[in-house]
DNA sequence: TATTGTTATACTCTATAACTATA
DNA sequence: TATAGTTATAGAGTATAACAATA
């Protein structure tokens, strides 16, 4: 808690800033973790040269092959002009393919290459260790009590 | 959970893209979770003129009267570049002063004006309100597991 | 006429270097 | 020499309009 003794500033050190209202509500608390965990994701990707966006781009290929760029990026909710960029940046590594959709010559079916999914096994695999890093003072039932209010609270979208 | 018969695309529709390898991250549902809720607040803090970056900004010099910018750039975790614009910001709009610090002549001490103050109080209710859509679906107990899971993470920072 | 992917563009957010005035 | 605030600037991330090819 804060000095509230006088309105000068020279009571206050760094630490002695009071963030109580904030702190009071839990969506900021969510959003400093959520800030902290992508903070740490993002070192954890850089070895294996991938943003989170990239990443994430990737195991959706991997796991949902022939996928079409407009279905990966409604899944990843962003616009497909940005998602154009994200796509190059994969196909220029070597991680995935465009290769012509069958029954629609405007589309690209999107697959992983053998190189793409092997990354991504090394990737997720840092990733799952950086998580642990993340939860170690939560016990799994904390964790399974989190995981369930994340999706209630995500599942408030539209209401 | 996504089909995978072939390696077409023509089998999926965009409900069917899995995300079942992200999704087993609690990580991902936080940010998730934390995407949502921040929507949903920069829609509240617009009808006050508001950014979340001002709003946290007003409620921390209201409640730290006299701070500094330097302590202020430091409690938000931004840099101080950053944070010129949105004092700057909340000075225009009358919310918030710069006055002399008394022992430094370098240094500003940020108050809130009786305008800031109430425009402050009126967002915190809007936002409290916008809290509870929000955690509808959470029952107290849950609540309060989340909040220190939390802190928990956050606190994972240096380690 | 609508949709897929693309280009160009703009706007926000964030990060860094360099400046000024003080300390 | 170091610090508080500032300026300018550059890099991400994100959003929209408009176009070509195809449905």
């Amino acid at each position: 808690m804060a000095k509230h003794k006088t309105d000068t500033a020279e009571q206050l050190t760094c630490s002695d800033v009071s963030d109580a209202t904030l702190r009071r509500l839990l969506g900021y608390r969510i959003r400093r973790a959520s800030n902290v965990i992508q903070a740490d994701l993002a070192t954890t990707l850089a070895e294996f040269n991938l943003r989170m966006i990239t990443y994430t781009a990737l195991v959706l290929v991997v796991d949902n092959p022939g996928l079409r760029q407009s279905q990966l990026a409604n899944a990843i909710d962003i616009e497909q002009p940005n998602l154009v960029v994200v796509v190059n940046e994969l196909e220029r590594s070597g991680l995935i393919e465009r290769t012509q959709a069958r029954t629609d010559r405007r589309a690209y079916a999107l697959q992983a290459t053998a190189a793409g999914r092997t990354l991504c096994e090394k990737a997720i695999n840092a990733v799952v260790k950086h998580e642990e890093r993340m939860l170690k003072a939560l016990d799994s039932e904390t964790r399974r009590t989190v995981a369930e209010a994340m999706e209630a609270i995500s599942g408030c979208k539209k209401n």
